[in-house]
DNA sequence: CTGTATCCGTTAGGATACTG
DNA sequence: CAGTATCCTAACGGATACAG
């Protein structure tokens, strides 16, 4: 990285942009309905599809897929593929990824201090919740 | 005023998420596009609906209007009207926005890191001067 | 100046059936 | 077991006109 006067406005406004673009691409993954769940049981260690479905009441299969295809994209998550019948395959989470959940999970927490509780539905399936 | 089809699956699956973890309520609320960038320029103290607009390339007014509701409803910003002619409206952020704006921050700290470096914004329009 | 009302195209999310 | 292919609908984001 280069060094920038970083007195001036215009420096300033540009890293403001600059910053501003970056945290749009990190909403954009991470934004999306399931995403975090799915990556945060990655990082507990459910690596297999089945069991993420499992742990995700209600979520379809074409979901459940295309969101682990996106976190591969994303390199947040690593796919093995062990070519085996029945097939089996794991997810893991990366070294970035691991930075991410980590502040997703003080999101979380400001989460529990300001948002008021609401509606309660039942209690659900199984699995490690956040 | 829509009103939403409460036993479509879609619903369901919103409200399971919300239910299993505030994570996802909040990423509902700043997951959305232009919330990020609207409620950190008013952290900045760009307080004025027009100011806003100006700062933010392309944004219709309906939308503007329809983000800072929602940021004023979840009660990250406040809103002051002067009835004036013309009419005056400031918007500040709260507490609870602030704390929430630190966190988007090392969100985006982490996508400096780990995002690569793609297109850059050029800073056509005035911006705020930290 | 600060919005709301309405309309409209695009896309995210889901149901279902099928495959290696 | 672990997906993909299609089709479908509601919600989102935006354009425009107008109002307090």
């Amino acid at each position: 990285m280069s060094q920038k006067k970083i007195n001036s406005t215009n420096a300033v406004n540009e890293l403001y942009l600059d910053e501003r673009c970056t945290l749009n691409k990190v909403l954009k993954i991470i934004g999306k309905r399931w995403v975090a769940e799915i990556l945060i049981l990655i990082e507990q260690d459910i690596s297999r599809f089945s069991r993420l479905k499992e742990c995700l009441n209600g979520i379809s299969d074409n979901v459940l897929s295309s969101v682990l295809n996106e976190l591969v994209k994303s390199e947040l998550v690593k796919k093995e593929i062990f070519q085996q019948i029945p097939l089996k395959v794991e997810y893991y989470i990366t070294p970035g990824g691991a930075d991410l959940t980590a502040v997703m999970h003080q999101l979380c927490n400001w989460g529990k201090q300001h948002i008021p509780y609401e509606i309660r539905i039942q209690p659900t399936k199984k699995g490690p919740t956040i």
